[in-house]
DNA sequence: TATTAAAATGAGAAACTTTCGCATTTAGGA
DNA sequence: TCCTAAATGCGAAAGTTTCTCATTTTAATA
């Protein structure tokens, strides 16, 4: 069970949020939007407020249990932290996003980051362009 | 004078046109939003709506002229077009911003893009971090 | 198990960014 | 100068996210 990590995020074990782990640990790589949540669980029967979906994604990446992203276009979406960094690579007419490491950009980032003297926190890199179904 | 660039771009010569244009070539690396440029303009003594403004720049992003940024935390900033393409690296504490070019990390990207089959349009990368000035 | 304080929730209002609709004005070619 | 398409300003509207607050629920304690 995953009340594991809820609770050892400091937050109380709730039905709200047991659902939205689960639908964020069986979405695949579909990187849901609140809305998208919020309506599967009406879907589902449940009475979750939107404001609670937003409330507790804004508290589960506190928390480091999710990752939000801004891809182009309105709004947020968001995954599961997994153990691995992974970057983006999505495609402008169909919207599919396919996931990818590379240690090359890593090292580069972290070596830039500090030949400006900063100290790197996060980072965050979308490639864009039209994948192999849309191309044909 | 940058009217050519207007009128390049298949617009009127207009006085919110150049005048936006202006702001973003004294801006430096300013990184103006929307709502940024309106006031400044209203400070100025214009007259010129905000959606007007909102029109212009999208029309200036359409033409090529503007680089649209979704920095993180709510509205899009906005910077004219150099040359050569650059990311950028920002503080996460007073939201400086610099830009850098990597031609690794550029590399790395066509490279992803090919092998993962998708015909790259754009990329964006942003890394966050604390700057020189607010780690001390 | 019953009690209780703190935390969480749902619903709607509110804030904020961005776009739209439309009547009026303006740019620029004839 | 005249004319038409394009551009503007304004307010309304749409979309996303946050806030407020009365009510409910969790989970620690007795």
């Amino acid at each position: 069970m995953e009340s594991k990590d809820i609770r050892a995020a400091g937050l109380k074990v709730t039905l709200p949020r047991l659902k939205i782990l689960d639908m964020l640990e069986s979405s695949g790589n579909k990187h849901l939007s609140a809305e998208d949540m919020y309506k599967a669980l009406l879907d589902d029967g449940e009475e979750i407020g939107l404001a609670t979906v937003y409330r507790v994604l804004t508290q589960f990446e506190s928390a480091g249990l999710v990752n939000r992203h801004h891809f182009e276009g309105g709004s947020s979406v968001f995954e599961l932290c997994h153990e691995e960094h992974h970057d983006h690579i999505l495609c402008v007419k169909c919207g599919r996003v396919d996931e990818f490491c590379d240690d090359i950009i890593e090292q580069r980032q972290k070596a830039i980051a500090q030949e400006q003297g900063y100290q790197m926190t996060d980072h965050s890199l979308y490639i864009y362009g039209i994948c192999p179904s849309c191309v044909k």
